[in-house]
DNA sequence: CCGCATCCCGATAGATACTG
DNA sequence: CAGTATCTATCGGGATGCGG
């Protein structure tokens, strides 16, 4: 089986970032990666993000089922999020994208060495 | 060494988006995975992407030096777009992103048929 | 603390027409 | 064929204020 047919590539590919689309949500599968966080600990751990564009994008991960998120009746109330079994699937996609941008770093600091 | 604290994989994500970003670009390197192309075939071969949009995101990834362009001195002229060393070492993330992609859309149906 | 509603602006994408 | 120019529509996203 050809799985490596460009346009095959090209439509899955497509697929897949349409569920990540956005400016942010990558960065919040990433930090939900390795453990479950609040709101205010997620808008502190993602640099630039506002509230409204965290608690939109959260919704849509939400709505995708890929995160879950679990209201505490503490009080004030707080509210955590967690990525899903399904939302976990992504963790080995996240870390190729880590790992590609740890080198593309050193690419970059070399360039700037060589001049 | 600890690679997985959360802060450093958010920055290597976030290095690896600012290059990917806007909304052609993964699409484009993923055509260009695994062959050459025309600027004509790139059209054709990623749905609905404007002249324009295509122009300047090509022009964005050899900046990046992810590409490489090639005037063909033909009549009309011809230009050629393929990858760099540089740009194959993201064949990796664009696979496993398709992957992710490919068992999404399973993922899908099969919720669709479950209704 | 969490997060919705509203207003607003600038960046970006798309359509269309044009050029070497 | 491979773009560029221009115009317009759309959208991301910031600021602010409110409510549970």
């Amino acid at each position: 089986m050809k799985i490596k047919c460009c346009k095959t590539n090209l439509m899955a590919v497509h697929d897949t970032m349409d569920v990540l689309k956005g400016r942010w949500k990558i960065q919040i599968i990433a930090a939900l990666c390795y453990d479950k966080m609040r709101f205010s600990e997620l808008q502190k751990e993602i640099d630039g993000i506002s509230a409204k564009m965290l608690s939109s994008e959260l919704k849509e991960l939400e709505f995708n089922h890929l995160l879950k998120r679990t209201v505490l009746q503490t009080q004030p109330i707080t509210v955590e999020y967690e990525l899903t079994e399904y939302g976990l699937t992504l963790k080995k996609v996240i870390e190729t994208l880590a790992d590609w941008g740890i080198k593309h770093r050193k690419q970059i600091v070399g360039e700037i060495a060589d001049n």
